[in-house]
DNA sequence: CTGAAAGCGCTTACAG
DNA sequence: CTGAAAGCGCTTACAG
């Protein structure tokens, strides 16, 4: 059982190589001024290997101000979008020997004892956080400020780096599409937060350059329950919209389920959009037609980003990645007068 | 800007509250010996107000031997059934302020090197590891073996604390429910693994209880993609199976789509069954019949075991929790002679 | 070029 | 009951 062995220190690989810990220390860091015999540095790496030896973290941390890890603030771990986001983030963390810490974006914002003990308390390197969500964020932001971090956002927030996603373009080129298929009854399904709310402005915008009426959003939520409910509640309203743009996957899929329970037939009697793609959209029944941002890639940019500016410090409003939203056209979709 | 504001050490509250820092120490920790003089405490109480106190995590972490680190080991963060498990597990955690950090199966089982530096090398208290869907998880038992590590599986390993699922049970409560309701000519879409290959034993013995036939497992792999081509070719070699088993809700999404790519009907001419309930089931069209295992609840309870385990080792193994399976019965199924 | 020593910020036996 | 001191395991200026 090598669970009652106690790892191996530093000063015990030196004993058994026969030179100092700190020489020890300096070739496992790679100090340039090291000008160790080959036989030397060769008995150094053996006696590391014979060990198994790994420097403790913690005595690291300690001495470096430096933990090696990075946090991730979410809002919901369990959305599509953001899992995938999260899945890429840690694998590029990991091949660069960051780990990534899981946070609770509501916990954080709600309860300021968490924020102190997780965040500042962990001493984390760095910080992601999706923002664009909810209400209590302020709080985050100024988390953000305090250590390096990157912001996936809407807006460019002063002070921070944040990684822009263009919530009104990808609007914009949803209803574009509905506009371009002869669609001229077009609503928007939202949810609280700033980045639905500048979705619904590329929509309403998109609209009214078309000279086109625009409806006011229709309240959501983030989840396929809540798209489902107000779906239901809007089109039992009696609306007569020949289309809908969702405002993330979930919602959308919620918004596909209550066309279909209110009656109606998608595509033939509404179109659906959804802004963000994901892995189910081909599954669907019919197949939604969504635009595609490329948030795992941005997971995985924003870690180096994060852990560039960990290693070099730089301040203030940066767009970092602004990524064209791609239209991908499936079958919940259909022009006007086919 | 805080920015640059150093952190408070200890011995900085101490000077503050006119006190030594080892009683700030044990007035921090809750030491019951301390005797302290109320106006003692509550000066140095404020003393930590004031100055945002919080202590450091690596120098703790150094004299405790302890970091209060929890990894999970995951194959696929962004599978909704363990994303939520995920979700669940960080909320458990953060009340035990314990914090999360996400491991990538494939990348441990592959590189012996990230295995050695991530697992070992962060000196993480404890592990959670979802176990039975691939190879190389040798290498991750061993690692459960030097660690106080939970292991999500279908088999109670030895010498490990295992949270065992009741694979067998679960896909036998799904084929009742076709055999139940008229179904004779029923498939199971499997995936690689002792997971799934535990589920195809329920699946088989089922229908051997009834005396019915079984047919060997359709490969469709763990997402959606995977689940939708095999039943693409399953289909479309013309099996006459009026009813399917999916191993998994991502899968089952592909089998769902798969059956309507072959121009066949749900539940009319195909009914379909899923193991594992999630968020989007109740969505599709038609809605998706499902068994549910509590995956979110037992990431939580996992999370407990784990850090009760820590603080007093047990060894051995162990079931630590067997729900039963649920029958929740949505659209894609109907009886057969309907 | 390499070794000895101090120190990162805690906690806890040991004195008093 | 509380303080002074040692030590957790590293790294790195400082000597030599």
């Amino acid at each position: 059982m090598s669970s009652t062995t106690r790892k191996p220190r530093l000063a015990e690989v030196a004993k058994l190589a026969g030179v100092s810990p700190g020489l020890v220390s300096r070739i496992l860091n790679g100090d340039p001024t090291v000008r160790a015999r080959p036989e030397t540095r060769a008995a150094v790496l053996s006696a590391i290997e014979m060990l198994n030896y790994t420097p403790h973290p913690s005595a690291r941390a300690l001495r470096n101000a430096r933990t090696g890890l990075l946090g991730f603030a979410l809002h919901h771990v369990n959305d599509p979008i953001y899992a995938e986001m999260v899945h890429r983030a840690q694998s590029a963390a990991a091949r660069r020997n960051f780990s990534i810490i899981l946070l609770n974006t509501a916990e954080l914002a709600e309860r300021g004892e968490a924020f102190r003990n997780i965040v500042l308390g962990r001493r984390l390197d760095g910080l992601l956080i999706q923002s664009g969500f909810g209400a209590g964020e302020d709080v985050l932001h100024e988390i953000a400020r305090t250590v390096p971090s990157v912001v996936f956002s809407a807006n460019p927030t002063p002070d921070m780096r944040t990684m822009r996603l263009d919530d009104a373009r990808a609007a914009a080129t949803a209803t574009q599409h509905l506009i371009d298929t002869g669609h001229t009854s077009i609503a928007y399904v939202g949810a609280p937060g700033v980045s639905s709310e500048r979705r619904f402005e590329g929509y309403r915008s998109t609209l009214a350059a078309a000279g086109l009426p625009w409806l006011p959003a229709v309240n959501g939520g983030w989840t396929a329950d809540e798209g489902h409910e107000a779906t239901v509640r809007f089109l039992g309203s009696g609306a007569q919209v020949t289309a809908i743009v969702a405002v993330t996957a979930t919602t959308a899929l919620g918004v596909h389920s209550g066309i279909v329970a209110s009656g109606r037939r998608i595509p033939d009697d509404v179109s659906l959009v959804s802004v963000h793609d994901t892995w189910y959209a081909r599954h669907l029944n019919p197949p939604m037609t969504a635009v595609t941002l490329p948030l795992g890639d941005l997971g995985a940019l924003a870690v180096a980003e994060l852990i560039d500016q960990i290693d070099t410090p730089r301040a203030g409003e940066t767009i970092v990645a602004d990524p064209e939203p791609l239209l991908v056209v499936r079958g919940s979709t259909k022009p006007i007068q086919a």
